[in-house]
DNA sequence: CCCCGGGCATGACATTTGTCCTGCCCGGGT
DNA sequence: ACCCGGGCAGGACAAATGTCATGCCCGGGG
């Protein structure tokens, strides 16, 4: 019997995911999370074989507490389950030491074969992404960066962000300056949008 | 058997979907599609009883098709699901004709009890956003400024707007502004996060 | 008939944004 | 000891953005 953990925000897709693994005749889902932060817990009294997360999660990002389970729950595996087919994306959860990496595209049959295969030591990556990934080299903004740019994210104004994070308005404009670049955009709404698709946020 | 029509862009959840309605007894999902254009002719081939729709798909808006449903095919009920509860999306799902209004939040089982109370003639709506939909009247944008706004949705300049919706740049600025006093926001950037919140995009 | 809202357009103006240059501090490599 | 990247900040400047007043045209309603 393979034991699964299930982290996804959509009360649908979450409840959908946990009938249709059920059924499967040797996976069982042991515990369902809807938020971020109840998955390491969760993990921790469960003890499933494969942690299947998605990555944008309430309170906190599937990415990092994939990080934590590497650590938190060594043999547990981590199978990302995403939106996105973000090249940013699938290095961080690489980084993070996942097995596996599934776009909700695609068929749901790839959904339990995935499972088994990650179960067996097998790492499932679609090539194409992985070609993407590899192609599109790391992620070049620096952690103040990527500050920046989020705190600007909902519209935000210079002295807005410049509050939020605690700096001059003029490194707020620096910094802001310089993603435009990194991303060769004109404006910081291209910038964020350019950073977004990336998987760099 | 109810026959049901299924129109939802990711391949998990619609694949996922359609194997949960397709186990109760009494429901049959006879078309599958992934694009809101595709959504009038499987009806029409397919003569479901119950289309449900996500909103946001490739081709064309789950609305749109539901307000062309009522008239190509009537005797089909429209049941919306969707991620965002907003506001604007259930006025407008009403006004095409709609006869339920689901979010994929909510656990599962809603779904094919939904299915069953809209063949029943009855309307299918969360009542707390009944009310949040009626407190905050209707769409004061108008469709220039619609499209005005949609066209700077990536960032655009205002002369790149101009070139889209061929107007003068002074007319692309006035309905912009015209939109950030509509919104009670501060610039383009937050007038377009309201503007989508509330469904009026 | 007149008024009003909507669309379109100009020009003027203040503010914001983005760029560039300079400078300082720090820590890690060579 | 030296350099370099990163973070931080200021100033100066050009370009983009947002506001406002004005004007014109149209169509619908009172």
């Amino acid at each position: 019997m393979i034991r699964v953990l299930l982290a996804e925000d959509q009360g649908m897709m979450r409840g959908a995911l946990a009938l249709l693994l059920g059924m499967e005749e040797d996976i069982e889902v042991v515990a369902q999370v809807a938020a971020g932060d109840e998955i390491v817990p969760a993990a921790l009294t469960a003890r499933p074989d494969v942690a299947l997360l998605d990555i944008e999660l309430p309170g906190r990002s599937g990415l990092d507490a994939a990080a934590d389970l590497r650590v938190r729950c060594p043999g547990c595996r981590v199978l990302i389950l995403t939106t996105f087919g973000r090249p940013g994306y699938l290095r961080r959860a690489m980084e993070a030491g996942a097995a596996g990496f599934l776009v909700k595209d695609g068929p749901v049959e790839e959904l339990a074969a995935a499972v088994r295969r990650v179960l067996a030591g097998e790492k499932v990556i679609d090539p194409a992404l992985a070609a993407a990934a590899l192609g599109a080299g790391p992620n070049p903004l620096t952690a103040r960066e990527r500050d920046v740019l989020n705190a600007a994210a909902d519209g935000a104004t210079v002295a807005d962000v410049a509050a939020r994070v605690s700096l001059s308005e003029s490194t707020v404009r620096n910094h802001l300056s310089s993603v435009i670049g990194k991303t060769g955009t004109r404006n910081r709404m291209e910038a964020l949008r350019a950073a977004r698709r990336q998987g760099w946020l």
